[in-house]
DNA sequence: GGATAAGTGAAATACACGTTCCATTTATTA
DNA sequence: TAATAAATGGAACGTGTATTTCACTTATCC
């Protein structure tokens, strides 16, 4: 479904995709990038018709770009889940996925009303790992238990994000923010 | 300065101007409002030329809109400084402004990256106010010295607005929230 | 009411995009 | 190496914007 249908791939365009996902992988890392097609397709040394082609549209290559970004955050979850308890997989994973988003925010800001679905999927994944860490800490008494999940899930990970966003402007903010919100976290 | 410089200013266009403002206050508090020149004008019942000449430009616009906005929330905070304890305040105001937020979240949404002089001077002033409740609350002793005030202020402003973002598609988040949130913030 | 300058808005312009065309180049296979 | 299909990228196109133009309308003042 996904390799030769009727006819053969030549050599040059599964490397020209690599270029292009290589290169709009590259500019989300870099802070006030402009994520358009010519701007993409420059980086990678090509034209913009070759990489819009590579993926049949512009969201296509974006949506395969976050993918490969937001994989190995997953990833990373579900090894922390493995192999510590949950408490300390929730503190540690909430650290990194902030410096990730920090690293990576054209991901969060210049992807707003996309329909990104390889992302959404993956992002649905991150929800669930995150979920199993905050449940794995309420057994353990860690995490208070008079807030519905699901929903200590979404505030962790919406501020989490927005503490990402602002972190350039304020270094300090992700560990007050740690602070704060793991005290407020705990049972009283 | 902004009162007629060599020639008269005439009647129609300043309530044309008013016209303008009030199309566009009233489009940030719908969401999915597209905010261009075009449908804000057709909102106004004016032409798309008139709504830009009033202003100057589109930008000048917005940043008058989001100031008649923004100046209640500032008065609103300062009221609260005057009339009650810092702590009370700060609780109040808090869930008060993300209520304002979340109605109009066209305001942190679509103005990203924009340059607003008299919206950001507001956000100053608003920024100001948060500061002092900090400050009178730590001094009561419901809210924790070991952060700097100004860490704190970043802090509770950055998540507020994520958990306003948020809250339309998860009701509970802001009660979770402000919860959490208070909690972390007082003394060990 | 008439003269005059201010104001209006439909249409033209300018610009930044994503996408598509197509004449040319290049990989592939025999 | 010749034959063929695949791939390329510069240029054209379509779309959605903000802004400007300009022939026309209207408020203002005498």
């Amino acid at each position: 479904m996904s390799t030769p249908a009727g006819t053969r791939r030549r050599a040059d365009a599964v490397r020209n995709r690599q270029l292009a996902l290589d290169a709009a992988t590259a500019l989300m890392a870099e802070p006030d990038a402009s994520l358009t097609v010519e701007v993409i397709a420059r980086k990678a040394g090509l034209g913009a018709a070759t990489v819009v082609r590579a993926f049949g549209c512009k969201d296509a290559l974006l949506d395969a770009a976050v993918s490969r970004l937001l994989d190995p955050v997953v990833r990373r979850a579900r090894e922390l889940i493995a192999e510590t308890t949950p408490t300390r997989a929730l503190h540690v994973f909430l650290r990194e996925l902030i410096a990730f988003q920090a690293a990576h925010h054209a991901i969060n800001d210049q992807l707003g009303g996309l329909d990104l679905p390889a992302t959404t999927a993956l992002r649905a994944d991150l929800v669930r790992a995150v979920e199993e860490m905050i449940d794995g800490a309420r057994h353990e008494g860690t995490v208070r238990t008079d807030i519905d999940p699901a929903v200590t899930t979404t505030l962790l990970g919406e501020t989490a994000l927005a503490v990402a966003r602002a972190q350039p402007s304020c270094p300090e903010l992700v560990e007050a923010y740690l602070t704060v919100l793991l005290d407020g976290l705990r049972p009283r």
